[in-house]
DNA sequence: TGTACATCAGTGAACGCGCGTTCACTGATGTAC
DNA sequence: TGTACATCAGTGAACGCGCGTTCACTGATGTAC
């Protein structure tokens, strides 16, 4: 199972983390080579290291918190990926665009990593994993602020309450994806990850340019207005 | 835990399917008590049930059989939901958006069920809950076709392609609510749906007029034609 | 109407498994003298 | 420089647990005569 040959050397008298680092790794990995969380076990990973089973508790109080550990670090390489999307898009919708294709990548090519952190029961709810997702969901809030800024959303409206609907957007096409893989080829993905983030942050513009009076039948009319507007539609 | 105080009686000859039913049942409700899929073990189904283990062998094969029949009937009922909500619709586009919340809504009132059925893993790719999965997705396709006739969204376009970024994002407010019960407030819930779905539904609408060509920035255009067409926007 | 018998719904006890976790231990590493 | 010792990273074996599943069985039900 293991690669390599030697027999593992014992970490010198301050190097306990190195260990640590090589647990952490070899549980992603696990998690992604395998595809399936169950064969995350403290047992399975002490295996890939190379090291006996009781030596994980020496770096790790339980498995939750080994578990936890995980969830931080794909938490933060999550957040890497979403800024660096962004990072060199002037226009604020388009960058918030580039974070939403960014996050759905991400998601598609770690599947099992973004399954474990945001599509099972999230009892953790303490440590250093809320803050890491806080972070990340804070990135995410300014990019919407700036697109208040500049007039796309309303300047009155809740940045947050915005960022979550976009976000479940974005979740949408990821979590479909990963859990019925064969809906679509995988060209397809992109693209409809595509369409997905680009309706729903459209579709937010518009719907905050609509009355928000709650009239009978609304959506009867929007698209006779849509109609008049900008022609009739056509497949794209 | 029974709640039945008289023992058991035993089938008679014929009645086996009784049990069966039983069973079933009691596997749906330990789902939605318990609020989690390990609880719904062989062994615990039969506690719940009031019978000894090896009977559950009796009327289905295996644990899969088991779970695959609990799945089947939660997708009838999801499916019934759907149709029950959209049947007295006249509008299509309107009746689409019915469908959607009645998905969402079902989600969050059985969020277990809906997890185990649309959230894990989907190794089950046979039996008879593929079909009935197919069945409640026809039902949908259907009616994205009528507002296909109806010009809320291209004729020439494919519904099936629709159908599935519409369900994205009925899925994504659906999954991101499951797994994050207190990301929201219980009755921003059903705003947070409704806001979803009309955003992911009009922003289809709206790609769809918009000319295919993807020149570099199109989304800092896109906002001033909003702006002229509808007006600045403002919170809803 | 009465009795022997086949059927089959349901049972009690046990199987092997992998899990998380604990315990007393080993032995290399570094330090004090 | 050499040696006794404290430290602590890592180990082997075992614990109890709940799981899915199997097996030989029991005993009520219905039927044949």
């Amino acid at each position: 199972m293991t690669s390599t040959t030697a027999p593992r050397r014992r970490a010198r008298r301050g190097e306990g983390a190195a260990l640590r680092a090589e647990i952490l790794t070899a549980a992603r990995t696990l998690l992604a080579e395998t595809g399936s969380d169950d064969a995350v076990s403290i047992r399975a990973v002490a295996e890939r290291v190379g090291v006996s089973t009781p030596s994980i508790y020496l770096h790790f109080a339980d498995k939750d918190a080994l578990i936890d550990a995980v969830c931080e670090s794909v938490f933060a390489d999550l957040d890497a990926a979403m800024e660096q999307a962004a990072q060199t898009v002037p226009d604020p919708f388009e960058a918030l665009k580039q974070r939403g294709l960014a996050y759905v990548l991400f998601a598609l090519s770690n599947p099992e990593q973004y399954r474990i952190v945001l599509m099972s029961r999230a009892k953790r709810t303490d440590g250093a994993t809320d803050v890491l997702a806080h972070a990340m969901y804070q990135h995410f809030v300014d990019g919407v602020r700036l697109c208040q800024e500049a007039g796309v959303f309303a300047r009155d409206a809740d940045p947050v309450a915005i960022s979550t609907s976009l976000w479940a957007a974005a979740h949408g096409v990821a979590a479909l994806l990963i859990s019925h893989p064969g809906l679509v080829t995988e060209e397809q993905q992109l693209a409809m990850a595509d369409q997905g983030i680009s309706a729903a942050g459209l579709g937010l513009a518009l719907l905050q340019r609509l009355p928000a009076d709650p009239s009978a039948e609304p959506c009867e009319d929007i698209v006779g207005v849509l109609d008049a507007a900008f022609g009739p539609p056509s497949a794209g």
